[in-house]
DNA sequence: TTTAATTTTTAGACAACTCTAAAAATATGT
DNA sequence: ACATATTTTTAGAGTTGTCTAAAAATTAAA
């Protein structure tokens, strides 16, 4: 019984899904993440179904079992260590790890990920900022919140991105924000909610559409 | 006009069988290299065609275009590639990097390829002492010898494997005989052609089924 | 050289995954 | 609530790569 690519790729998108939406899965949005047409996702949801996966019932959507769920969260683990792979030792930029690591992480071998793990020294958060599962499929909780969600006057640290598109890494690039970077907020504009901010003692304004892609902690 | 991953792995199979016989490659050597049946081989053979990578006479057998050598030399390179890694980074013993080897020579991002060879610090053999191809598909030709052609006398490095089954890697390991080794041929027995050599300060000896195996260059 | 054995190819079918088009179920608006 | 719009499922079919069984070509043997 084992698990093809293809059934690997649409358990990681239910799980994605799921976290966002916090409710049963629609056929749609599936659809829409793996790019595929919805009859396509109804077919391959039976099939997933059959074989212990997820919960399916026709027209409500699906959720996954703890054995799907783990499955899920191991090709995420997977994904987040080679991420790590990829930015600490081969040189690649944040932005360009996604592709590679998508191939990555259907490599099937216990020992390569135990060993990997180890030789990137146990990373806990891959290069934006997300946990990586540890191999029982534990994930820290991290109290992050929403950058758009800040007050002003306060201090944060950039933990992590929602969108990890190339076009927005890269304008995250050109202003010179990574995760650890510190930011305080000095305004908000009432009218459409961009704020400025300083960063490396200078200032700078993002918009809504910016802050709402952004993880932050506060610093105490 | 992208190469699949079963492409990928006849073309590598292709290339393999012509090293050794030196002659049109057959449709059966194919199908047991492959592990697959004759029928499905004679399929995938006028696929191959089609896309250029081999000319294929019927009932004559098949040899690799200049693309499809390039190609079939390409898988080798990362396959090796990924063998010096595992080796060097991860710990793996060389008995067991071939599998894992064998998914990751697929990952399609010449970037990783690139930062890979220059993280391993541009190796030219892998852990079996097979000769990596350069990025133009050049492969440095070495002046091994097989050990059962030593000549009593003559002191040897042992430079590769002939057979890179699990089995007789093992039995390898168990008499300390890695790459790198250098042995001294004592005696060769005239009855079966089995031979005692010097090696670690220790005598031990070997059946022809083993020296047949073993790859060594002459130490002047 | 003519028969027998072997190799290779063809024909037809199946499994995994995909699609389009149409039908069925659910949700929405007035 | 009833018509309309949206979502989801079914039905039928295509692609890639595999198989078995049988036919055709080649090679080996007597």
């Amino acid at each position: 019984m084992s698990v093809t690519l293809t059934e690997e790729n649409y358990l990681k998108a239910i799980y994605h899904i799921s976290q966002m939406t916090k409710t049963d899965v629609s056929t749609n949005a599936i659809a829409e993440k793996i790019d595929a047409k919805a009859s396509s996702v109804t077919d391959m949801l039976k099939k997933l179904s059959d074989k212990g996966f997820i919960t399916y019932i026709k027209y409500k959507g699906v959720n996954l079992t703890e054995k799907g769920r783990l499955t899920a969260v191991d090709i995420i683990r997977k994904h987040r260590l080679w991420e790590v792979f990829l930015v600490d030792k081969l040189n690649f930029s944040w932005d360009e790890v996604h592709d590679v690591a998508e191939q990555l992480e259907h490599i099937k071998s216990p020992k390569l990920i135990k060993e990997l793990d180890a030789f990137l020294d146990f990373p806990t958060h891959d290069p934006h900022g997300d946990p990586i599962p540890d191999k029982d499929g534990q994930i820290k909780r991290t109290d992050k919140i929403i950058l758009s969600k800040a007050e002003v006057g306060g201090t944060y640290k950039c933990v992590g991105v929602q969108d990890s598109s190339t076009d927005f890494l890269k304008y995250l690039d050109k202003h010179q924000i990574q995760i650890g970077t510190e930011l305080t907020v000095k305004d908000i504009e009432d009218f459409d909610h961009s704020m400025t901010f300083t960063i490396h003692q200078h200032n700078m304004t993002m918009s809504k559409a910016i802050t709402n892609n952004i993880y932050v902690k506060k610093l105490q």
